[in-house]
DNA sequence: TAGGCCATCTGGTCCT
DNA sequence: AGGACCAGATGGCCTA
């Protein structure tokens, strides 16, 4: 798939004349956080901005302001980049008329396409973030059932340890995400919704408030709702 | 032509 | 101080 990038030629490439000043009334009159109408690149005296102090020559702010501009660009192409694996491992989702991830989910939303994404268009970025968070309810609830129908099984029998006490399985399916491995200490409390030796589940424990795929309610235990997923890279601004 | 989607620029804020 | 992150604004491209 082409960059959408690279399809678009507005003329603003790394070091073009447009990248080094304010575009004709966009900031004027603003107001949003953007609109004081300056251009700190450009401006003389009271309004420059803090950013770039007095001693800067008007070169200098305009290196500092490629500079910043230039970073943000890649943050944001970095950003694309993450949304373009994440859409390409939910497009086949998102392909299929029946698929469980749309409307026959009963999670339809107005910003997912309903059952394919439209004359064969990619998935918009809002579209591909609906449909994986469908998808990660969707494993949940299937764990769940699946955890659920071992649970009957296994009176008088053998269940996989690892799911009757709430450790999330090694995946390796289509979604790729990147989940512990059984052999990594789960350090997580039992699923108390689980019907551990064929007990049976209490009725409180299908009366969480959040509704899963099609009406499944969802346990609202951190194994059944929250997927053991390893970050490569730290998600919160604040964990660095 | 209107609306959706997107990239980019920009200033503000917070963190390291 | 510098970088990361965020949100507002703007304009381009595309489709119905």
């Amino acid at each position: 798939m082409q960059p959408v990038s690279s399809l678009r030629g507005n003329g603003q490439g790394e070091g073009t004349f447009h990248e080094l000043l304010p575009r004709s009334g966009m900031v004027a009159g603003g107001t949003g956080s953007g609109g004081s109408g300056s251009f700190s690149g450009g401006l003389q005296g009271p309004q420059r901005h803090p950013k770039f102090p007095r001693e800067l020559s008007l070169e200098e702010q305009q290196e500092l302001r490629r500079k910043i501009n230039s970073r943000e660009r890649k943050r944001m192409q970095d950003l694309n980049l993450a949304m373009d694996a994440l859409r390409e491992v939910m497009v086949p989702y998102a392909s299929s008329p029946t698929s469980s991830l749309g409307a026959g989910a009963g999670l339809q939303h107005p910003y997912l396409p309903l059952g394919a994404s439209p004359n064969g268009r990619r998935l918009s970025k809002i579209s591909t973030l609906v449909l994986a968070r469908n998808y990660i309810l969707l494993l949940g609830s299937s764990l769940q059932e699946m955890r659920r129908l071992l649970g009957e099984v296994s009176i008088g029998g053998t269940v996989p340890h690892l799911l009757l006490t709430g450790g999330w399985p090694f995946l390796t399916g289509p979604g790729q995400l990147l989940l512990s491995s059984p052999e990594q200490p789960l350090g997580l409390a039992p699923c108390s919704s689980l019907p551990l030796n064929g007990a049976p589940v209490p009725e409180e424990s299908t009366a969480w408030g959040s509704r899963g795929v099609a009406g499944t309610p969802l346990c609202p235990c951190r194994v059944c709702r929250v997927p053991r997923v390893v970050h490569e890279t730290p998600t919160s601004r604040f964990q660095k």
